[in-house]
RNA sequence: GGUUUCGUGGCCGAGUGGCUAGGCAGUGGUCUGCAAAACCAUCUACAGCGGUUCGAAUCCGCUCGAAACCUCCA
């Protein structure tokens, strides 16, 4: 299989070509979580969107190495100059060791990841476990000129920079426009320019979490630690940087300046960015108070949530759309993905009682064709689960005796939804869906009594059986061939 | 103010010059003891105005409206 894929480049603002550095071998680093608080629906797009992209690139026989971060330090609650560590900060007003706090949330991460039903990363570096990396970092752009350091603390001396390299490149703005815009957030200030950036920080005495270096105790920048990981995980240069939009200025911008700065080349190749989740066109944001954790919509503990959503619902409502559009929250569109996802997973099933016939009235191979044509357009999963539904009337259509399928073809569809639905999407079956194998025992003695009573005409009896089970949220299903039950969320 | 984007049918959401996106809802039908579910079929669209073109939802300009970033955020 040649490889034809397409990635849009924020870079460059359009869809390229994906080449690999090195052919057969695939290096992405994606943006993870800073784990200070509950993990919420924001996290869960990058998390799929770059999940999709490990799967499918892992699919098309490419050997990826995937390195998604934690941030246990280094962000500043405030401003670069006045602020101190965000991990730092809630330990203080909870009473907790940072580490605590950052355990706590990491565990919470994990496990909403997990529901997700997303793989985890090939490794998972935590900033707070490559401080001798950052200093050497440090040191490093010190040596080549382009920083300075300022009572205990290291500023990535922008001006200078620019000098040599393009600062602004990925977001689009020249250097006159940030300094412009920036100056009348300036106040009192050791940097040499306002688009200065701290690299190293000087620890106030009350500081909890700080480390010894050659400038002093103190704790990395903001920006450091992916540079720092990256270049240690994947090599200076690496195929892929993803992460969400919001990030490209400043996070991604400075991480490009402190690879040139200290390795003199840029450090990804294709950067891609997934576009925010929005609740009633708004962005969620700790400061707006509008967002709502991952827990909370498994278990529906939520004052704008209707009723709980199944991990896999939230996953399916999320691949509706483009990874680099934006997606709006609501209890509509999340039931309307909920159905739909039902009937794309029970076409799987009703694929494996088919009529085998002797010719075929539909292409199969053309279908598939069609799907790896939508992957390849950038990660395009909504075309892709448009064709996918294209099979799941096929197969519907086959029940019903409207289209015939020869068995080489009902084993190609197994095999397309398997790869796509499956793998690819990484979509299961809700799992408690099916009951446990009691349950089924239970369940089969139950509907075997049912359908007696069915035989004999007693509907009272039978309607009796039905109402009960619904009571208990099993729903039974009367057809032509027999009765089925499950269980609804 | 600067930068970047967007405005598609009742709702969500693809599509970037000519060829039905898709899902949900609605409507009609099939199945069924009844009901539900399921399945099949199907209606409604490209913010407004002008321009380019044989042809524009798609390209260009203007108007109106919305969002993100510029400050921690996925």
């Amino acid at each position: 299989m040649s490889l034809d894929l397409h990635i849009y480049n924020t870079l460059s603002r359009q869809k390229e070509v994906f080449t690999p550095l090195l052919p057969s071998h695939v290096g992405m680093y994606v943006c993870g979580p800073t784990v200070y608080g509950e993990p919420h629906l924001g996290h869960a797009r990058p998390s799929i969107t770059f999940d999709i992209v490990f799967r499918y690139l892992q699919h098309l026989g490419l050997k990826v190495r995937y390195v998604r971060n934690i941030t246990d330090a280094g962000h500043l609650v405030d401003d670069a100059d006045e602020g101190e560590d965000k991990i730092a900060k809630k330990a203080r007003l909870e009473q907790l060791e940072p580490m605590e706090v950052v355990q706590f949330y990491t565990i919470k991460y994990h496990k909403a990841v997990e529901a997700l039903n997303c793989l985890p990363p090939s490794i998972e570096p935590r900033a707070t476990g490559h401080i001798i990396e950052q200093i050497e970092m440090v040191k490093t752009i010190l040596n080549n000129g382009y920083a300075y350091e300022v009572n205990g603390s290291v500023y990535l001396d922008v001006n200078k920079y620019n000098e040599d390299f393009p600062y602004g490149k990925l977001s689009g703005r020249n250097l006159e426009d940030t300094l412009e815009n920036t100056r009348a957030l300036e106040g009192q200030s050791e940097k040499k320019s306002p688009v200065d950036f701290a690299i190293w920080k000087k620890a106030s005495p009350e500081h909890l979490m700080r480390w010894p270096s050659p400038w002093g105790d103190g704790f990395p920048g903001w920006h450091l630690e992916c540079s720092a990981m990256s270049s240690k995980y994947l090599g200076d240069t690496f195929d892929i940087h993803g992460g969400g939009m919001d990030l490209v200025f400043p996070h991604h911008e400075a991480e490009i300046a402190q690879s040139n700065a200290c390795n003199k080349c840029d450090p990804a190749k294709y950067w891609m960015h997934n576009n925010m989740i929005t609740i009633n066109g708004q962005k969620m944001g700790k400061s707006l108070g509008n967002f709502i954790n991952l827990e909370e919509f498994f278990s529906g503990s939520h004052d704008l949530l209707e009723r709980a959503y199944n991990p896999m619902t939230v996953r399916f409502f999320i691949l509706q759309a483009h990874y680099r559009s934006p997606l709006d929250f609501s209890n509509d569109a999340l039931q309307s993905a909920e159905k739909g996802m039902s009937k794309l997973l029970n076409a799987t099933t009703t694929l494996q009682i088919l009529k085998v016939s002797a010719e075929s009235t539909v292409d199969i191979k053309v279908l598939e064709e069609k799907c790896y044509k939508a992957m390849n357009d950038d990660f395009n999963t909504p075309i892709l689960i448009a064709h996918l539904f294209e099979a799941v009337r096929i197969v519907n259509s086959a029940k019903a005796g409207d289209e015939q399928l020869k068995k080489e073809d009902i084993q190609q569809l197994n095999q397309l939804f398997d790869t796509f639905v499956f793998n690819i999407l990484g979509l299961q079956e809700y799992q408690d869906s099916k009951g446990n194998d009691l349950t089924k025992d239970v369940m089969n003695i139950i509907l075997q009594l049912r359908g007696n009573a069915k035989a004999n005409k007693d509907w009272t009896s039978a309607d009796l059986i039905r109402d009960e089970l619904k009571k208990l949220n099993i729903e039974v299903r009367d057809g032509s061939d027999g009765s089925s039950w499950e269980v609804k969320n």
